[in-house]
DNA sequence: AGCCCTGTGTAACTTAAGTTACAGACTCCC
DNA sequence: GGGAGTCTGTAACTTAAGTTACACAGGGCT
């Protein structure tokens, strides 16, 4: 059961909700359960059967896919107002999960039970609020995977590092497990970025400083 | 208008139309267009607008993606029964195109409305149909991702082979243009296998001699 | 201060993939 | 049969990416 305050929260984060029939929600609300999550706790992982449907309430939860070398590679970011289609798809297809799911902030998200869910899908706003969801996240995809096929690392690389603002917080790491890669190549072409005098580098620290010639990077 | 024949062929492919209310369904298929379509024949484009949901009767659709220096790579294939995603995406969110669809085989589809398209989906059967293949294209997708991000091309090669049967017709740039690699290392690593016993090849023709090999190469 | 841990820098090397540049083979059609 | 066009084979080379193996720096802790 969530609290008074969740539910505000809820309904400011998915104004879908206030449009479903009251009588539905009240009672998928009233079988939801709030759950909070430490950042770094690994929320799903692959073949893991999956049980319900998560609302994000703060935080955020990044899925990705791991390879048998420990590499890792960023699939899209989950974060409040907005939803997960693998779980959703998991949901519906009664599939074990295809991927891995962890919090990188400490997070706050509201279980809705799978029955609830497919219940609510009967409510025209919510169902196309979902299925707006799964086309765009099909279409993110689809880029990534031209992007991971086609593209360089430079570019890539410049690409993400233009999506993260002006300063970034981020180890080489995690901007390698972003991209697919390892840390040494992140190292390497910051490097090399930063030779050409577009960032600057600090320990777990990189300011932008030539935005337009990143962009012209990645637009290359 | 589609002819009576086509509407019984409709039928039975997508068994879900007959649990859909008959009279949206009779409305909607009288506005719907027959449009047969030569192998060969590109459907559509990246960026280009999408504005009807295509029924595919007989052939098949293969969605892919374009690089700049010429390369392809598949994203998948539209077979009758089936339905296009890229489409449906498009259509709900009112986006374009984000990837190429070429009919491979002669092919027949039966165009709808995207308005009717929409109607069609307050019906809860047919909606779970369009849901659960939307989930399985978003599996798909991610697995495809994964694969190109870490698996070399001779493991992904392999697995193609095996998902072709036994004899294979295809030329080595097909080959190239469903991995989204060149067609020197297709021919490459085809020779490979060859040595090594695995297949036999021929001009536009693989015969898979040992299918328990190659399985082992892509689960190693 | 001394130590540990994590993060970064970097050089040398290996490997996978792509590129270039042909030659030859097979098919189809005139 | 001859020629054009497509498909395949292949070798030499380039490049991108990944691997190995360290050195070192900074921050936090005892």
């Amino acid at each position: 059961m969530i609290s008074e305050k969740q539910s505000e929260e809820l309904f400011g984060l998915y104004p879908v909700l206030s449009k479903v029939d009251r009588e539905l929600l009240t009672q998928a609300l009233s079988r939801a359960i709030p759950v909070t999550l430490k950042a770094g706790t690994v929320i799903f992982e692959e073949l893991q059967p999956c049980n319900a449907f998560p609302f994000i309430l703060s935080g955020n939860i990044r899925v990705y896919k791991q390879s048998v070398n420990g590499r890792e590679l960023s699939l899209y970011n989950v974060t409040s107002g907005d939803a997960c289609v693998v779980t959703a798809g998991c949901l519906l297809g009664d599939d074990p999960y295809n991927a891995c799911g962890l919090a990188e902030k400490d997070s706050v998200l509201v279980m809705m039970t799978a029955d609830d869910f497919e219940t609510l899908l009967g409510s025209r706003v919510f169902r196309e609020f979902i299925f707006s969801l799964f086309s765009k996240r099909i279409s993110e995809l689809m880029q990534l995977v031209e992007e991971v096929a086609f593209q360089k690392l430079d570019k890539r690389l410049a690409s993400l590092l233009l999506r993260r603002g002006r300063y970034i917080r981020m180890s080489h790491q995690e901007l390698a497990d972003e991209l697919g890669t390892v840390r040494e190549m992140i190292t390497r072409l910051l490097k090399s970025f930063s030779d050409a005098g577009l960032i600057a580098l600090g320990r777990e620290r990189i300011e932008i400083l030539d935005e337009s010639a990143l962009k012209d990077m990645h637009e290359s």
